[in-house]
DNA sequence: ACAAAACTTGAGGCAGCCCTCGATTTCGTA
DNA sequence: TACGAAATCGAGGGCTGCCTCAAGTTTTGT
């Protein structure tokens, strides 16, 4: 497709691709961490093919990541159609997390967010971006406390990360309950005073 | 004071303190993953030694967490001793999460919590019995919402753990803006109709 | 002042993970 | 088929952190 690069060789292409495949489940699987061998491992190939194709780890993330994330723009599509803006601010956030609980790649990626590769601090950024039209709509019929801002959203998807992790293994879905207290305390007429202005960053 | 064990030679127990101390500190400064021989350094004593006194990490946590958790004893005696039971169970809350915020191990030690050592998860079951008086107290009173339960103070733990961890560096005190918002679905008349039990464990 | 007991020391072995590079194999083409 | 370019392989060197133990040092009681 993209003209810069020069075809690879077929078995090169294949290798590739064995390598993206055993990196997307590993990193749903194992975290952003895991053993680069590994990836190399599950994919039927030795290390240094793997650091052939993907010179650092963050390359193969960049490579990796954004088709996941790219996910998420599904989600925030339903949830701007929806006629209730209310419910598609809720439907957005229990589709993200539903994601991450899926992938703990994903979750750790979303966590650390903007740290990582540009590739995917890229999608991220404009997932964000979209993320605030949901946000305005919501505030802007009157049912979403006014004081919420998007930092408000980085900072309730740390929380909110750290519990599905945390409830994983034990009590998958425990999460939900945590984030129907959490919407309990940001719709419009539950909104008391807050302390100091949205968080910086 | 305990019969059990012989006392120390002089300097044996003057690098028993050192290592606490520089134990201590560090622990809260770089978290419970802090090499070990860092410790020794700054206590300035060989690493040997370190092993001497104790013989695992865990030997180590178990000497020095407990001190710092019984800080939480006061906490919670001031929390019971409000006359308001909401202002009590909020003063808990927030004492505790301050608490986490100037020292990472303790963070770390309640995020992770009971798979610890069990000097450190005997500590912390303590610390839950006591907590739990606070909740009742503030549901009995009409003033937190009724399907709070103590699992979801561990689940709170968690979420709130995290966002003090991310925002320590760039925005100390962001997580009060959380828990803020945290509260306001906490309140008994914010409640809404929650999905599932609590969580299980 | 001395010897035995208590304690300290730090080099060194182990393990996991990172990454490199020369030898080898495979592919595409003429 | 045979050749050169492209790609693969995996042993090995580097690093960090864990932990041990034989040799050396300090304290203590007499």
């Amino acid at each position: 497709m993209a003209a810069g690069t020069k075809p690879l060789r077929s078995d090169a292409a294949r290798n590739r691709d064995k390598l993206l495949v055993a990196a997307t489940q590993l990193f749903a699987e194992r975290g952003l961490d895991v053993p680069l061998e590994h990836v190399a491992r599950r994919a039927g190939v030795s290390i240094g093919t793997l650091y052939n194709h993907f010179p650092t780890r963050e390359a193969l993330l960049g490579a990796v990541m954004p088709q996941r994330l790219a996910v998420l723009e599904q989600i925030t599509a339903t949830a701007l159609a929806d006629p209730d803006p209310w419910a598609g601010f809720v439907g957005f956030l229990e589709g993200l997390f539903a994601l991450q609980s899926e992938d703990l790649g994903l979750n750790e990626a979303l966590t650390q967010g903007f740290s990582l590769a540009s590739d995917v601090s890229q999608a991220c950024h404009q997932g964000f971006v979209d993320a605030q039209r949901i946000i305005e709509r919501a505030k802007a019929a009157g049912r979403l406390r006014a004081d919420f801002g998007s930092q408000d959203l980085i900072t309730l998807i740390w929380a909110m990360s750290q519990v599905i992790r945390e409830s994983m293994g034990t009590a998958p879905g425990a999460w939900r309950r945590c984030l129907a207290f959490f919407l309990d305390g940001l719709r419009a007429e539950a909104a008391h005073p807050v302390p100091g202005e949205a968080a910086a960053r």
